[in-house]
DNA sequence: AACAACGCGA
């Protein structure tokens, strides 16, 4: 209840600003006030001793029974006013009866919970509603949905409060179809405008998979509350349509709903998820101004939103600030190190976080190893591996795995990471096995590329990253035969390519480039910009490298495919359009291609121009003809 | 009722 120790780096809250005038913020305040509830709450109890005494028990009160279970702090407590209860016949008052079990479920006794449901003589819809919200909460979700569907069997409508958490229960369990059963009962409860079952569905139906229905529910919901705005806001951010996620946050504000902290966080989260700079800065603005505390979560959130939006400085300057930190905050900032190629920085950050008093998890490790593995530092790796279980007990899992096979992969010590594979003994995955495969892609080794395939195939992936990439080891070999199998295997098992796209976002707006792309209204500007370029670079030496052009067409046709990939397009607009002296930031759904990589480098160099790459992994900061990667990635 | 970190791959 008393959170003060942190006070934040931004300003309160309305709510906490109160909080915080009203009791004079002194420790000593504070405790004196808990000193004094602990007092009320034992002359209750005090009061309850005495009440047993048998020449008051005639006086009984079921409100003094109420209000001491609700002062409970612990499940001594509660057993103790249960005994009580059963003692002074309290327990036949259905309104206490059911504060018990609501007191059981809140503590997560679930068990004590539902032996005194059993043993309850009458019941009413609450407390059939308590039983279910407090399955839901405790995860136990099986016992959930069969106590929900108890009340249905009885022929009772459920009320507003059990039909979220059976909701909930679907949306954990990915039970789409006990949840459309659900969204059913709730028209014929009427309650299909209750705010609680409409955001419980809207959120259900989006992390079922099932967006369009997410919102379709949506638009129909006539007035929406924060919080089914908040989940449909995150529910695009997670579907990949994090552009849409900051429109709705936009209509929200102007329908008058005023945002709270955790629709921040997914607003923060869906920049992210963006890379898109600007917006990440109006949002940190407004979080500035309408003066959200920078708690842990959303401290957290903003640490990521401008590591991913590559500036990993920015995302250093909010972790300083933070006052509270954990786990996950020096993970963030960690692995942010990590995708920027500042691996040295990232392997300081863990002494750091030791000191500090917190402990590494398993992400904590993914994070490091993955910094090793992206600035080429192999011994580093090799210990934070071999210490992870005996220093830290944490048990190194198939990711931990992954990241040592890239690590050594992409050093070119493919044997020792074939050995690694052998002599694991956790289950393996086709990531794994993506992982060698990748490697064998940079050194070029066809004969491994064959055997991690087979392996790999046998998990019968959906992904077809694999199979281009394959296709790729072979089409970069010459090996057209092999390449048609594999993209007849492709074809058989329905895959497509997914196209490689790249965004840069240019004041408000965000624009998308393809290969060849001629869909922008500037379009005849940027080729004549990109042409310009090309002849520089010519003249400096930069030979087109046909080698990332996978198809076997010819030599002139590579080219041309070459000359206008997604990336130079982008960066030749952002050359016309952004102003003088500015980064030019890009986003990329795949990985940089060789021959983007060399060309970026040049530009840079030659118009003395940052520009700043967001590839699937990682992050490329050209600078002056060279890249933050060292070419290693 | 809603919120934060992680590998590989196109």
């Amino acid at each position: 209840m008393f959170k003060f120790k942190h006070l934040s780096f931004f300003s309160h809250s309305k709510h906490e600003r109160l909080r915080l005038a009203f009791s004079a913020s002194s420790a000593a305040v504070f405790d004196e006030f808990s000193t004094q509830q602990q007092q009320i709450c034992n002359d209750r109890h005090n009061q309850m001793d005495q009440m047993l005494q048998p020449h008051i028990l005639l006086c009984l009160d079921p409100k003094l029974y109420v209000s001491s279970l609700l002062d409970c702090r612990n499940l001594i407590q509660i057993k103790k006013i249960h005994a009580h209860a059963t003692i002074t016949g309290m327990l036949h008052n259905l309104t206490v009866a059911n504060k018990l079990l609501y007191m059981y479920a809140r503590f997560k006794a679930l068990e004590d919970a539902s032996t005194f449901f059993d043993a309850m003589q009458e019941r009413d819809l609450v407390s059939w509603s308590v039983m279910v919200g407090g399955f839901a909460k405790a995860g136990l979700y099986p016992n959930c949905l069969g106590t929900f569907r108890e009340i249905i069997r009885s022929g009772i409508l459920p009320d507003n409060f059990s039909l979220p958490f059976a909701v909930r229960a679907c949306r954990d369990t990915s039970d789409l179809q006990t949840g459309r059963m659900i969204h059913h009962l709730v028209y014929k409860s009427g309650l299909h405008s209750d705010p609680f079952v409409s955001a419980a569905l809207v959120d259900m139906y989006a992390k079922c998979g099932v967006i369009e229905d997410a919102r379709l529910l949506f638009d129909r919901i006539p007035k929406k509350d924060l919080v089914t705005w908040t989940v449909m806001i995150d529910a695009h951010a997670n579907c990949g349509n994090a552009e849409e996620s900051l429109v709705l946050f936009d209509r929200m504000r102007e329908e008058g709903i005023i945002p709270d902290k955790v629709t921040m966080v997914t607003v923060v989260f869906a920049c992210a998820k963006l890379g898109a700079m600007h917006k990440a800065e109006l949002v940190h603005d407004y979080i500035s101004r309408n003066k959200f505390s920078l708690d842990v979560i959303l401290g957290t959130a903003m640490i990521d939103m401008y590591a991913k939006c590559g500036s990993v400085n920015a995302a250093r300057n909010i972790f300083d600030h933070m006052k509270e930190k954990n786990v996950v905050s020096w993970s963030a900032m960690i692995a942010a190190y990590g995708y920027h190629g500042q691996g040295k920085k990232a392997l300081d950050m863990f002494p750091m976080m030791l000191r500090s008093g917190i402990s590494p998890n398993r992400i904590t490790f993914v994070s490091l190893l993955y910094a090793c593995s992206h600035a080429g530092l192999v011994d580093e790796g090799l210990r934070f591996f071999y210490s992870m279980w005996e220093d830290y007990s944490v048990k190194p899992d198939v990711k931990h795995y992954t990241c040592m096979v890239d690590l050594l992969g992409r050093a070119g010590r493919l044997d020792e990471a074939l050995e690694l594979i052998k002599n694991m003994t956790v289950e393996k995955d086709e990531g794994l096995w993506g992982a060698i495969l990748g490697a064998c892609r940079i050194h070029g080794n066809i004969e491994l590329a064959g055997k991690a395939a087979k392996s790999l195939l046998e998990f019968q992936s959906r992904n077809p990253g694999y199979y281009v990439l394959l296709s790729n080891i072979y089409a970069n070999a010459g090996r057209w035969e092999d390449v048609a199998k594999v993209r007849e295997l492709m074809t058989h098992r329905r895959l497509k390519k997914i196209p490689g796209w790249t965004w840069i976002e240019v004041g408000n707006k965000r624009y998308q480039f393809s290969t060849g792309d001629k869909t922008h209204p500037q379009s005849d500007k940027i080729y004549e910009m990109l042409k310009s370029l090309t002849k520089k670079l010519e003249l400096a030496g930069y030979v087109p490298n046909t080698n990332f052009v996978l198809h076997d067409v010819d030599e002139e046709l590579k080219i041309g495919i070459l000359n206008t990939h997604s990336e130079k397009l982008a960066i030749a607009f952002g050359l016309i359009s952004i102003p003088e002296r500015m980064p030019i930031r890009l986003i990329k759904n795949l990985r940089v291609c060789g021959d983007c990589h060399t060309f970026s480098k040049l530009v840079s160099a030659i118009v003395q121009r940052e520009i700043i790459v967001r590839d699937a992994n990682r992050f490329h900061h050209f600078k002056e003809g060279v890249c933050s990667c060292g070419d290693y990635w």
